[in-house]
Order: structure tokens, then C-alpha cells, then sequence
DNA sequence: TCAAAAGTGTTGACTTTACACCCATGA
DNA sequence: TCATGGGTGTAAAGTCAACACTTTTGA
């Protein structure tokens, strides 16, 4: 290409990045925040505030801000929220089919994200905002019961691989718990032998020489994740 | 909530999706087209036409017009840059961070496509587009070289598990072809034997009782992906 | 003392790895 | 006939799946 050519196609860039339309496209993230409870894996949902969509839940979300990294906003709308730092969260897939959303072009990159539900720190900021087994979630308003069936599957992809599900659990757990949430997000009841003898593989858990107290019946041990592979203050470790 | 409530929250909404500078963020999709040849993957990438960038590389892309789904527009510039369709491509990931576009605020969204160098549609339609040996590349415009790297990543992660790596190779190859691909992008040499048996558990292959042509040597007997595992025509199959 | 859950090992099936020789072809 | 790569099988190691009994505790 001769270099008149490429000047032409700079100007041509340039132009095309500068006209109005090509910003008619607005930019969400949507967080799919899980948590555990009652033996189900739980997803925060809100009332949808969209006439179209009354009645119905939807994922927390908000547009990226212009003066925000894309990566640090779904951190803003997990700490507006759920008053929650520090968790697990990472980016899924983005959306954007034409029509998803009503109001006009949105496209939105999905988050998932971990959390205690019983953490101290956790604190919803919003009469609307509740907690929902996934198991009893049909629909929801958008795209977003396709954006949450991705987020679960692939946390049912990576669970087994990486040291994730202890972020839905206290610091101190028994096995009989970490089991029970692994047979929650996998839908599957396991053998305790084998299952211990594959979380003992991994050597992520440190043995805190404690029981459970309070417990209906004979207490387990407790256990916690051992420093180097908790999920936040870096990236996630194989 | 109460009803007033909600109301005002739709307007806040509604007000905030409307202002002008949440249209400020534009959004572009970067195509990394893997080929192989040579022995080696390649991935084809344009001379940057964008002074900051002189005597650099990107990955081809565009952006998104607001009147096209988020994932029909890198079929679009494959279509322009290639001149093909009914290929493998695959959503990555989003690369949004504030700084990574020196003309403004650009979310890109990455897809990555495997596509048979050789094939008879193969039609480079831009003087600057050419293929380069992933190995050889240092450094890219924007933050492509952090792109690239993520699909390579990817690319590795999925090879095992889905019937991915013949869309790099003509409709017929032999098995030794299969693995110098293999090989080529894990960058591992495999043993012949247990390569072949790996291949042959996963039953993806039709025997054409064919023999290559034209060989130096001894030809190799030629195998053909079965139909039902092809990538384009809906999704990749297990 | 009873009920309930905690804790613990072994076996067989299967998968993965390492490894070497003969065969068919083109030159 | 020779050089080159094509084609093939087996044994050992490791991983995965199935399976039952004893122990500890609270009630």
C-alpha cells in the first residue's frame, strides 16, 4: 500500500471513530454474584425496575463509567451492593445481541463473582436486592437468564481445577460443608471418601487442628484454604 | 420499595442511559485468525496505520455498528479481511482498560478463528495483511500483544477437548499433519504412538482409505474430520 | 444406649506414559 | 538397496470409581 493510501485510511479511521453513531452503543457490566446457603447455590437478583420487565429479576449491573477501567466496574457495583472488597470476581462473556435491551443498544460483559453470604462485612444495600437459588429461577428480565446459565456453567467448569468455592464459604469450614457446596454447584452427590481423598490431592486446605462447635452431632474438623491460593490480592492460582 | 420510589429510579435510569458521555466509550472486536504453516502457527496481523504505533502490528478489526449483533461483526471483518465465512470463531474476552486506545475510549471485544491458510476462498484482501509466525512476535500496537497471548492461551486450554485444530488443515490430512499442529501450538513433541491412540479414542475422524500424493516418501493414509464435529454450521460440539 | 454423622483403605477398571521394531515407498 | 518416515502393541505406573465398617459425639 502506497503511503497516500494509508494516509486515506488513517483520515478514514479517524473519522469513522469520531462519528456520533458509532458511540450509540452504551456499555453495562452485569455481575452475577454467587453465594451459598441452605445447601443451594444462591445468585443476588433484583427487582427490575423496567415496566417491560415487571415482575420480573435481573442481574445488579450498571454502565461502565468512561473514566473506569472495564475490569474495575463490576468491583464498583459489587461494593455499592453488597458493601463487599475483596472477592472473587471475573469476567464471563459479553453480550450483545441487538434487541437485548429495550431502551436501545447495550452491550454487556458479564461478571461472576463469589461471596460469604454470611461474611460480617456483607450488607445489601437495597430493600430490592435478595437472594435466589438458582434452582428455582425460570426467567428474568433481559438476556440475563442465558448471561446466568453461562456464569454457571462455567463455574461448574472451573471448580475442580481451581480453588474457587471456598469464597462462598467462611474462613474455617468442615469437608462436610466444602462437600455440600460442591455437590450444590454440580448437582451431584459424591462419594465422601473419594471426594476427601481429591480435595486432599490439591493441597490447598490447611488442617486447623479445630472442631466445629455447636453442632447437632459429632463435629468435623475445620479446615481453611491455605494463604497462597485465596483468590483475591492477585489473580486466581492454578 | 414504594411505587414513587421505583419511579424515580426508572427516570434516574433512563436519564443516565441517555446522557451523552455514557455513549462516549466506543466498541471495536479484534479478529486473532490463526493459521498454520511451516510447521508453526501463524496469526495474521495488518501494518498499524496509526503514527504511535508506526512499524508495528495489530490484529485486524473494526467497530461495531450499531445496527449488527456484537457477534456477527468479526464474522464481518473476517469476511472483509479473508474473504471467508463458515469458519471457526470464538468470543475470548473483553479488553477494556481506560488507556488502551490513544484516540479515545475503546472497549474491544477479542475473538479468536482458525482457518486453513491453504483454503481455495482464501483471498488476503489488504496489501498490509500478512501472516506472521506467533513465535516471532515481540510486540503489537495497542494492547494486542496481551490479546494475542490470551487467545494462545486459550487456544492451548481447548485443543484437547474439542475438534478444533482441523479447521487449520484442508478438508483431508494425514495423521502425522494433525500432530505437527498439534505440536505447533502446544509447543510439546508428542510421541507418535500415544498420539495416535489419543486421537482414535476421541472418535472424531473418518477413514478415507485415501493416501496422500505427491510425498517425498512413504504417503500417510488421509482422515477427515466426521461431519457431526464440524465447528461452523452451530456450535462447537463436544 | 442409641442415632447420626465423622472418619478412614482397598480393589479393580481404566487411563496415561514410555518405549522399539518392521514396513512401504521414492529416490 | 537405502534412507525416510509410516505404522503398530505392550507393560508399568498412575488415576478414578466403587464400596462398608468403626468411631465419636449429643441427646
Amino acid at each position: 500500500m502506497k503511503t497516500a493510501d494509508k494516509e486515506a485510511l488513517k483520515r478514514k479511521t479517524n473519522a469513522k471513530i469520531s462519528r456520533p453513531e458509532f458511540f450509540n452503543i452504551a456499555i453495562s457490566v452485569d455481575c452475577v454474584i454467587f453465594g451459598y446457603a441452605k445447601k443451594e447455590l444462591q445468585v443476588l437478583l433484583i427487582k427490575s425496575n423496567r415496566k417491560e420487565f415487571s415482575e420480573l429479576y435481573s442481574l445488579p449491573g450498571d454502565l461502565v463509567r468512561p473514566d473506569e477501567d472495564l475490569d474495575t466496574a463490576p468491583y464498583r457495583v459489587l461494593k455499592e451492593k453488597t458493601g463487599m472488597d475483596d472477592v472473587f470476581l471475573e469476567q464471563v462473556q459479553a453480550f450483545g445481541a441487538i434487541d437485548r435491551h429495550p431502551s436501545g443498544r447495550v452491550i454487556t460483559i458479564a461478571y461472576y463473582s463469589l461471596i460469604d453470604i454470611l461474611h460480617h462485612k456483607l450488607q445489601l444495600s437495597d430493600n430490592d436486592l435478595h437472594w435466589h437459588s438458582v434452582k428455582n429461577i425460570n426467567q428474568l428480565a433481559f438476556d440475563h437468564k442465558l448471561i446466568l446459565d453461562t456464569c454457571i456453567h462455567k463455574l461448574k467448569e472451573q471448580i475442580m481445577d481451581h480453588p474457587l468455592v471456598f469464597n462462598l464459604l467462611p474462613e474455617k469450614f468442615s469437608l462436610r460443608e466444602l462437600q455440600d457446596v460442591y455437590e450444590a454447584i454440580i448437582n451431584i452427590t459424591l462419594d465422601r471418601r473419594n471426594f476427601r481423598k481429591m480435595i486432599s490431592l490439591k493441597k490447598w486446605l490447611l488442617d486447623l487442628n479445630e472442631l466445629e462447635i455447636n453442632t447437632p452431632r459429632r463435629p468435623g474438623k475445620l479446615y481453611k484454604l491455605k494463604k497462597e491460593y485465596s483468590s483475591f490480592n492477585g489473580q486466581k492460582k492454578k
